[in-house]
DNA sequence: CGACCTGTTGAACTCCGTCAAGGCGTGTGG
DNA sequence: CCACACGCCTTGACGGAGTTCAACAGGTCG
């Protein structure tokens, strides 16, 4: 991991902060372009703590909006309680990235972050990081570059669901959560590790438990993928890129 | 198309700017809680000139973004064309409106902007609004607010696609529309004016043209609504209401 | 008038949801 | 250590909502 100020004698708690980027990925999740000057504004409003067992919640859809939290390791699911008392699922979330977001310039978080996997999070109080954006033009730059980047992605899937039959669905997000392990230089790009259960993957993508497991099922019939049980493996890169268009 | 703020008498130029509230629409779009001397400086970064006749675009999807979009009169539908060539509808949107916000973060807009009516904007280059926003904490509230809201309706656009029957997405959507026609004082609560094509409403529904007008049919043949050609007339808006759930 | 576009209607089909049963892995208690 | 129960996943059979294909109606514009 790199770090531009090695030279100089720093708070050892400073020092471990710019080494985990904020959120302890590769790549930083906030604060990409800022100066190490800026980036310590940045780390001073951040609260580090944090660490949640499978199944803990982040926050409750209930609790009054006041951060956003950085994903340092693990995985963290978003769901929220529909009236009609059904869970829907509305994301899957890994090191680096932003959650919270949705819940920007409102009271609530609209949903729970669960815990998947053994979890480390980051707080970062939003009316803090708020006043900081006042101040470095490329964090606030950042931030709406990232609300900018999350409604082209929600758009994108709104538009999928509309296009895609079932089978594509499933083969595009196994494919992205390849890329996502990929970018994060965790496993190969052929065991494609799911840290949440079956049945909420099928509820992410719209479909019920019997759908999602009828279309791994004839997938792994065609030899295109291995179905295990915490584990999808890819046998053919090639026709799944080519099934999905 | 340049702020033309010295050819004119500059009292009568901001006065008519804080008429229009930026957008032209009983409700500002931008710059609600600030000053008068802070909305003179948004007004000096807005251009309002831009008058736009039904089937003309206001951007294009390969153009290089630029600059958001304030409605002032009129009506836009943004869509954009797949790699398959099929055009998808992601949104249809009114006076006090701000299109060009998905766009932000990436260099080119995704979407060609239409107008559906004779419809004026004002441009309010991306750029210049940043650096303001740095400076009027209140608009940066609003401007990250706002894309909250959205990343928030569109999340909300993916579970009603999961859940609702297509019978029910019609309604909620004659509901909003009426809703949102309300809000603006324009017509009556019963004469919902549809500036778009069924076709545009059934694509952006992800529904087959035959799909909406037999939902619409259903509904006028059970007494909710009655079928015009570019309007929905609301006939038994509780059972309206009641079938949305 | 005829060409054309949008919207409507009918009939057959298909994908996915629903309902029901059974398999498999894990944890617990005897 | 095995028996059993409980979740989670899988498989089968069936039905229904929405699509597809095709024909047609109604308005608009040359």
């Amino acid at each position: 991991m790199k770090n531009n100020r090695g030279s100089k004698p720093m708070l050892h708690l400073i020092d471990e902060m710019l080494d985990c980027n904020i959120c302890g990925s590769n790549h930083r999740c906030l604060g990409e372009e800022l100066s190490a000057g800026q980036l310590e504004e940045l780390h001073d409003i951040v609260n580090t703590h944090g660490t949640y067992k499978p199944g803990e919640t982040i926050f409750k859809m209930e609790d009054s909006f006041k951060s956003l939290y950085a994903i340092r390791s693990g995985s963290v699911k978003l769901e929220s309680i529909l009236e009609d008392g059904k869970a829907t699922v509305k994301g899957f979330f890994f090191p680096g990235e932003l959650i919270g977001v949705e819940a920007i310039g409102d009271n609530k978080y609209g949903d729970d972050a669960i815990a998947l996997e053994l979890t480390r999070v980051c707080e970062i109080p939003f009316d803090r990081l708020e006043v900081l954006c006042g101040a470095l033009p490329k964090l606030q730059h950042e931030i709406l570059t990232l609300l900018g980047h999350k409604i082209r992605s929600r758009n994108n899937a709104i538009v999928n669901g509309h296009h895609l039959s079932s089978e594509k669905r499933v083969l595009l997000f196994i494919q992205e959560l390849g890329l996502n392990q990929f970018n994060r230089h965790t496993g190969d790009s052929k065991h494609i590790h799911l840290p949440m259960s079956k049945g909420d993957i099928a509820n992410y993508l719209g479909l019920r438990p019997e759908s999602l497991s009828r279309a791994l099922s004839k997938l792994q019939s065609e030899g295109i993928i291995k179905n295990h049980p915490k584990e999808i493996e890819l046998l053919d890169i090639d026709a799944i890129s080519e099934r999905v268009g």
